[in-house]
DNA sequence: TTAGGTGCAAATTCTTTGCACCCTG
DNA sequence: CAGGGTGCAAAGAATTTGCACCTAA
């Protein structure tokens, strides 16, 4: 389920080359917050992130944490999810992708599907703007929630 | 665009039951924060909402909206939008429905489409738990804003 | 009548900002 | 070495809560 190794190497690089090229600095705080992003698949929100680079980089800040994250997100290398009613949640796979979400614990889980991806705009929806980019979500109980009844 | 005259008695009848068999007192605040609601498309927050009932009603406290909305939702009466960066916006139509979100302005307007409602849920979520409900969000640019530059 | 609902004000929670110092390019 | 980046602390915005009074059923 985690980002495999070579998934996260090939985050990295592109992250790089997108700083490099966008004049933005690479910080030893930039690269620890879009490692841990781009590391984990449980679209962590900035207080879990913030958590996680403690480890490795005890006097880091919450508000870096937002301030790169808003950062990574305007570079197109992060997206953001918001299930209501809860917080804004980060994600660093920025391939076409849809989202399972439960409604119970609030688990989302990516997956990837072509058919979805490839959904036939609507006229109507036509008329309204210029569609760039179409995700579904799927909202559900997940299987350990629905067990505990 | 605008939910018509039909649309809206039928979503106030419907309100009024619910309340009824839950055992929810049909208070005047109740009842035009819900008419708020259920007469528009935009997917007001709960500041916008708090000063439409304030002309009927100029002394209801923003925070009785709160609680409205909320119990709202959870009596199924409304659902909520959360586009990330933004406020959590509310909405009366409960039918499936889709969204076309303006990345440039926030607007967000429901499209209804039949295709959408019956997606194929692919097996690999099937296996994460049981999908109550799909709903695709494209997102785009608007002709108001494209216009604009 | 009476439990549930409301308004007020204060508290919380999440997120952003100003500023002086620091470090990458 | 210069300008962007960071940490700190404090501000801000959105939303929630405690409590005494009020009102729908």
């Amino acid at each position: 389920m985690k980002p495999n190794k070579e998934t996260v190497r090939q985050r990295m690089k592109r992250f790089q080359e997108v700083c490099k090229n966008e004049g933005v600095r690479l910080t030893f705080q930039r690269i620890t917050i879009f490692e841990a992003v781009a590391g984990s698949d449980e679209h962590p929100d900035a207080e879990t992130i913030h958590k996680a680079v403690r480890k490795k980089m005890p006097t880091v800040s919450l508000d870096t944490v937002y301030r790169t994250l808003w950062l990574l997100h305007d570079l197109g290398l992060i997206t953001t999810m918001g299930p209501p009613r809860e917080r804004v949640r980060f994600d660093a796979n920025t391939k076409p992708h849809h989202h399972f979400v439960c409604t119970r614990c609030g688990l989302a889980r990516d997956f990837e599907h072509g058919e979805f991806d490839a959904l036939k705009i609507p006229d109507e929806v036509k008329a309204m703007g210029n569609v760039e980019t179409a995700r579904v979500e799927l909202r559900g109980v997940c299987f350990g929630c629905a067990k505990k009844g």
